[in-house]
RNA sequence: GGAGAGUUGGCUGAGUGGUCGAAAGCGCCUCCCUGCUAAGGAGGUAUAUGGGUUUACUGUAUCGAGGGUUCGAAUCCCUCACUCUCCGCCA
C-alpha cells in the first residue's frame, strides 16, 4: 500500500509514477473518497467526544442518586446521530481501503521507463552461452516424466525419477547452504497461508486467480516470500537486528491462470515447483543497497554452478505489483536458445511493510521497515539449466563440481 | 473427537461496570552519582488517526476479531478465530 498522506501531498506525482507502470490511478475517486472520509471521521469523533462528556456527567448524577431526563434524552439523540455517522464512516473506510489495496507500489526513480518487458535493460552478463541448439531436458532424459505426473495430477506437474530427483534435491541443499553462508537464517515453513498473510505481501485481494485456494481462508503459497515476510507481520523489530536475512526452501504453487498455451512443454512453467527464497527486512535507508546485495547472493549460485546468465533490470511497465525496483536473473536455456527468468529480486520498499505493519523504532518514533525478496533460485528451472547446459549431446549429463558433494555422483547416464 | 483454561503495551503480568490507555516488574531512553566496570538514584517510555502558532497542548479509537446490553465496557452477554492443559486417536 502506498502512504495515503503521500498521495494527498503529491497527487500528480503519484498519478504520473503509476502511469509509468501502466496503472491508471483514479485520482478523482480517491480524493473524493478521502475527503468524504475525513468529513465523516471528524463528525463521528465529535459526536463520540460529546457522548463521552455527557455520559460522564450523567454517571456522576446517577451516583449521587439523582436523575436528569433532559440530559438522558440529549445523549439518546447524540447516539442516534452517531450510529448513522459511524456506519457511514465504516462504509467509506472500506471503500477507501479496497481502492488502496488495488494500487501497486511506486516505481523507484532509478528504474528505466518503459511500456513492457521489451524495454527492460540488460545490466550485465556472465558466462558463454552455448551456440548450438541442444536437446531440451525432456528429450535428454526420461527421468523427467510428465506422463506420470499427468496420470497423478494433471498437466503442468512433473515426476522426477532416480538421479534427476537427487539432482534437484542436491540443488536445493546447495542453495540453502549458500544462503546460510551469506548470513540468511534458514526456516521451515507452512506451505499454506491465510488471507491476511497473502494480503500483506500483495497477492491478495487482486491476484486471487493466480493462487490455489484450499478453503475459505487457506491458500497454497505461490512463493516463500509470503510466509517469510509475514513472520514479522505486526512486529516492531529491534533496530539492532537489521538487516534481517531469512531463507527457506518451499514448494510453490501457482494456478497459472491465463498462461494457457505458454511453455506447455517441460518444466519451465509448473503448477508446483521448488524454490529457495531470500528475504531481507531492513532500514529504509539501506534497502537499495540491500537489493544489490541480495541480487549478488542469487548470482553467486549461478556462478558456482557455471551457468551462463544475464541480469536484467525491469522497466517501469514490467514491475511486479509490490516492487519498486527489480532485477531479474535469466539463465541460458540451450534448447530455447534464450535466457529465461530464474530469479526475480525486488525491493518492495515500505509497500508490504505498510500492509503488514512491519516496523522498527528510531528516535522514539515507530517507522516502517523495507522488505526485499528474491529467488536463489527456482530449483525447477535451475534443474533444467544444469541438465541442458551440461549435456554432452550424447548420453551423459555432467554434474557441476559445486554440486558433487551433494549428489555423491559426478555424472548421470541418460 | 471429549473436557477445561486462556488471548491485555517492546516483553512478563495485574485489572469483574465510570476515578483505566490501563498497576507492577523487565527492557529501552535522558539525566545524576561513582576516577574504568558493576551497583545505585531521578524522570521519561504503547499504537493509529485528527485538530493546533506544527511548539505547547489536545480530540478520537484501540485490552484476539465481530456483534450486543448499558447513559457509560478491558470488565457483562453472544458468535467466531487462535493458544494452552488433560484424555482419546494418530504420523
Amino acid at each position: 500500500m502506498i502512504d495515503t498522506n503521500f498521495i494527498k501531498d503529491n497527487p500528480k506525482l503519484v498519478f504520473d509514477k503509476l502511469r509509468l507502470r501502466n496503472y491508471n490511478f483514479n485520482l478523482d475517486l480517491f480524493e473524493a473518497t478521502e475527503a468524504n472520509r475525513k468529513k465523516y471521521q471528524t463528525k463521528t469523533e465529535d459526536l463520540q467526544a460529546s457522548r463521552n462528556v455527557l455520559s460522564k456527567e450523567y454517571g456522576m448524577l446517577k451516583k449521587e442518586g439523582k436523575d436528569d431526563p433532559a440530559l438522558n434524552k440529549k445523549i439518546e439523540s447524540i447516539k442516534a446521530d452517531l450510529d448513522k455517522c459511524s456506519s457511514e464512516l465504516n462504509d467509506i473506510q472500506l471503500t477507501l481501503k479496497e481502492l488502496l489495496l488495488d494500487v501497486p507500489n511506486l516505481p523507484d526513480d532509478s528504474v528505466p521507463r518503459g511500456e513492457n518487458e521489451e524495454n527492460n535493460v540488460k545490466i550485465r552478463e556472465y558466462g558463454e552461452p552455448t551456440i548450438l541448439k541442444g536437446k531440451d531436458h525432456l528429450e535428454i532424459t526420461s527421468m523427467i516424466d510428465t506422463d506420470a505426473a499427468n496420470l497423478l495430477a494433471g498437466s503442468r506437474f512433473a515426476v522426477l525419477h532416480g538421479d534427476i530427483a537427487k539432482l534437484q534435491r542436491a540443488l536445493i541443499a546447495f542453495m540453502l547452504d549458500k544462503a546460510s553462508e551469506h548470513g540468511y537464517t534458514e526456516h521451515y515453513l507452512p506451505m499454506v497461508a491465510n488471507t491476511e498473510s497473502l494480503t500483506s505481501t500483495g497477492q491478495l485481494p487482486k491476484f486471487s486467480e493466480d493462487l490455489f485456494q484450499l478453503t475459505e481462508d487457506y491458500y497454497l503459497i505461490p512463493t516463500a516470500e509470503v510466509p517469510l515476510t509475514n513472520l514479522y507481520r505486526d512486529k516492531i523489530i529491534d533496530i539492532d537486528k537489521f538487516p534481517l536475512k531469512l531463507t527457506a526452501h518451499t514448494s510453490c504453487f501457482r494456478s497459472e491462470a491465463g498462461s494457457y498455451g505458454k511453455d506447455t512443454k517441460g518444466l519451465i512453467r509448473q503448477h508446483q515447483f521448488e524454490k529457495v527464497e531470500l528475504v531481507q527486512i531492513c532500514h529504509p535507508e539501506k534497502s537499495f543497497e540491500a537489493l544489490e546485495n541480495l541480487t549478488s547472493h542469487a548470482e553467486t549460485i549461478l556462478q558456482e554452478l557455471n551457468l551462463p546468465y544475464q541480469v536484467v533490470e525491469l522497466c517501469t511497465g514490467d514491475l511486479g505489483f509490490s516492487a519498486a525496483k527489480t532485477y531479474d536473473l535469466e539463465v541460458w536455456i540451450p534448447s530455447q536458445e534464450t535466457y529465461r527468468e530464474i530469479s526475480s529480486c525486488s525491493n518492495c520498499t515500505d509497500f508490504q511493510a505498510r500492509r503488514a505493519k512491519i516496523r522498527f523504532k528510531e528516535g522514539g518514533a515507530s517507522k516502517l521497515a523495507h522488505t526485499l525478496n528474491g529467488s536463489a533460485l527456482a530449483a525447477g528451472r535451475a534443474l533444467i539449466a544444469v541438465i541442458e547446459n551440461n549435456f554432452d549431446q550424447k548420453s551423459t549429463i555432467h554434474i557441476p563440481e559445486a554440486l558433487q558433494e551433494y549428489t555423491k555422483f559426478d555424472f548421470i547416464e541418460v
